[in-house]
DNA sequence: GTAGATTTGCAACATTGTTGCAATATGTTA
DNA sequence: TAACATATTGCAACAATGTTGCAAATCTAC
């Protein structure tokens, strides 16, 4: 695990350090994506705000983490397992947020379906974000 | 466009005020989303902030506007143009965001396609939202 | 117009995000 | 390994955003 995170960050021209080797693990721990404030909560007392800020950041420009939109003034983030670099991400997968655990899941199989826009709009990026019951909530 | 807010207003039993008047009236003059941020400079020293924070969250409850997520910690509202109601939402249309102008659009015309889910989970929302360059920029 | 209910503005506070800068840690080279 | 150059961190100070309680103002129904 921590030469696995060692080799994600050497590989992204980015210096070990232990702010980022930990939240990199959150990331690899979690079975789901995590909001900032999720971060600074499992990892409170060892890193600054700020730092966390900056790290989350970081991953995203060099396409280690992506962002997923949500409807509540959050943003979540998870691990791209898709082969996303530097200021190029590639992670074109539906999300699923559970409005009963607030989990939520990167649908890795579940491929964005082409979209027609009307003449003359470019997209460069598509967000798929459903909520409703997960798999886990249903059985109960 | 006054009596046509009291018909809105009224229909889902808001009482008619100033505040509530004058941010539907935002809405049906713009041209694209808006987020509280700009609700709040286009009707400066007219009202409080905290004002417009539980108008919008009344809005949105009585299906006169929806949400849009956005990966940037903040959400966009819009008109609710199909025929919404009191808890239930049934704006099914994927939106645009531009990244130049930063104007966002409802795609009222595009549906949003179904989705198949993995077993056992239920999906009661879908957001779809896409960003890119916009016609009007592509035109420059 | 009045009474009762709803809405508003204000104040106070909490949470979240940003910036500059000095201290520290990291990677590199000798 | 030690020293250097560079990148990262923590802190402080601040800005922006969101929440709550409550009294004053406004609205609706009668
Ligand atoms: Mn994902
Ligand atoms: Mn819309
Ligand atoms: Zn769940
Ligand atoms: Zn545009």
């Amino acid at each position: 695990m921590k030469s696995d995170t060692n080799d994600i960050l050497k590989k992204n021209q980015l210096s070990v350090t232990g702010s980022r080797t930990a939240i990199l693990e959150l990331f690899q721990k979690s079975n789901g994506a995590l909001a900032h404030a999720d971060i600074e909560k499992k990892s409170s007392e060892q890193f600054d705000r700020v730092t966390i800020y900056r790290t989350l950041q970081v991953f995203v420009e060099k396409g280690i983490i992506h962002t997923i939109p949500t409807t509540d003034n959050s943003v979540l983030y998870a691990l791209c397992k898709d082969n996303c670099s530097q200021g190029h991400h590639n992670d074109n997968h539906a999300h699923f947020i559970c409005d009963v655990c607030d989990l939520t899941y990167c649908l890795e199989h579940i491929a964005i379906p082409a979209i027609n826009l009307p003449a003359g709009f470019k997209q460069t990026r598509t967000d798929v974000v459903m909520s409703g019951i997960c798999k886990n909530c249903s059985n109960k």
